[in-house]
RNA sequence: GGCCCCGUGGUGUAUCGGUUAGCACGCCAGGUUUUCAACCUGGAAGGGCGGGUUCAACUCCCGCCGGGGCUACCA
């Protein structure tokens, strides 16, 4: 069985010898005929014959021009696909096509007719922007006097826009969605399940039970619109089951980096937490680089309790033996209620000064990974900038 | 314009003559919570329209409307 990818390598290499030869038998048949009409000459022929009828031409007495396949002026052309069904093309209202141009060059619609039966495709399975083109290629190979293929149309993918998915549409190609940080299953899981159902309310499957599940009459029949918000949720769910050690390849792979332990780490942090690949590394960049400078951030949070949070967190840090996040969590823990503050208060004081984000991953598995040093080196850098810029109070002060 | 395909909530789908029209994403509200995410609970939201056929239609037929594809001496 061969299986023609469309539009893949194959259709390209050129198969001059079979195209001429091919050609060659329907000129001599009657089957085409050369025919020197313009683009001009034929648009005037369907002007005074009807938009609706097919294009008939009449041979050059100079055999010069195009090649053009003669189609029947009555009867209709079927299409016998495996997901539509029979569909009916009028043979009336299809031109007399090009098959090939003046100087010999064969054109799409015959190259490929040519091109299936030389290589003994038996099944085609393509988009359904092709299905109008499948009666052209039957006719070429009925005038070859070759069984066709079986075909199967599946169903565009538009973008939001409704229009069919293209380079405009952003990442509309699989290399583009591995860029973006995509995992090649979840964009399988997500594609496939558009435009076929397993048939009971399964949404996560991996690929051995599509493969086990699929079958070409359950493909539907209508377009179906790429959401990448859906595919998002789903990459997410495909992340967070993933392998640490294969997700920590991803991401050293996707920031040019070295999958060392600090990544791994880091990657073990943030598993949680992104949907994307791309997104991890916004989380753990802090573990290797400064911390961010984000003002607003900071303004947020460093109210005129942090300093007193800060300098609370940093002795406890700086007493502690092991720096495990278990030794990180028990040195934590206690200050909130110790200070009459809420736990958010002490936290995210700590969060924004080693990582300059209100946004990491959880505090005490980010103390523990950036270490003892690190974490007391940024705390004091944050608690001298404090020093010089007092904030604002918590609570505004009350006039009167 | 012509030929062809398609039409269940915002999106993807299930059901395919009789269902409270199911599920998932998203959205809204609440819960949990050290941020975000995750997670839990609840909610809003659907058969394009008009005719038939039938005891009964989202499901069958016709028309319309809407969307899409093709319509090159492109692939």
């Amino acid at each position: 069985m061969g299986i023609d990818w469309d539009e893949g390598p194959l259709s390209q290499v050129a198969r001059a010898p079979e195209h001429a030869a091919a050609l060659e038998r329907l000129l001599e048949s009657g089957a085409a005929y050369r025919d020197a009409a313009t683009a001009e000459d034929v648009r005037a022929w369907k002007d005074e014959h009807g938009a609706g009828r097919g294009y008939r031409g009449t041979p050059d007495p100079d055999g010069c021009g195009a090649i053009r396949l003669r189609v029947p002026d009555d009867g209709v052309t079927v299409v016998k696909d495996m997901i539509r069904g029979e569909v009916s093309f009028p043979n009336a209202s299809q031109d007399d096509f090009v098959i090939a141009r003046g100087d010999g060059s064969v054109l799409y619609n015959f190259a490929v007719a040519v091109d299936d039966a030389d290589m003994g495709i038996t099944e085609v399975i393509r988009g359904d922007d092709h299905l109008s083109n499948t009666p052209k290629q039957l006719l070429v190979l009925e005038a070859l006097g070759v069984e066709p293929p079986r075909y199967a149309h599946v169903p565009l993918l538009h973008g939001p826009d409704g229009k069919k998915l293209s380079k405009r549409h952003g990442a509309a190609s699989v290399q583009e969605l591995r860029d973006a940080g995509y995992l090649p299953e979840a964009v399988r899981n997500y594609v496939a399940l558009l435009g076929w159902g397993p048939g009971d309310d399964e949404t996560l499957l991996d690929t051995a039970e599509m493969v086990a599940r699929f079958r070409p009459e359950d493909v539907g029949r209508s377009s179906a619109v790429f959401d990448e918000k859906k595919l998002r949720w789903m990459n997410g769910r495909y992340m967070r089951e993933m392998d640490l050690d294969e997700y920590t390849r991803t991401v050293a792979r996707l920031n040019g980096r070295e999958p060392d332990d600090r990544l791994r780490a880091g990657c073990g942090i943030a598993q949680e937490k992104a949907q994307i690949m791309t997104e991890v590394w916004p989380l753990i960049r802090f573990l290797f680089e400064e911390p961010v400078d984000d003002e607003k951030a900071w303004r947020k949070t460093m109210k005129s309790h942090a300093p007193e949070a800060l300098t609370a967190a940093r002795d406890a840090l700086a007493a502690l033996d092991g720096f495990s996040v278990a030794d990180v969590e028990s040195a934590l823990e206690p200050i909130p209620a110790s200070m009459e503050l809420g736990a958010g208060k002490v936290y995210q004081p700590i969060r924004v000064a080693i990582t300059g984000s209100n946004v990491s991953p959880g505090i005490f598995e980010s103390v523990a990974v950036l270490g003892r040093e690190e974490t007391l080196a940024r705390i004091d850098t944050a608690l001298t900038r404090l020093a010089a810029n007092p904030p604002e109070p918590a609570v505004p002060a009350t006039p009167e």
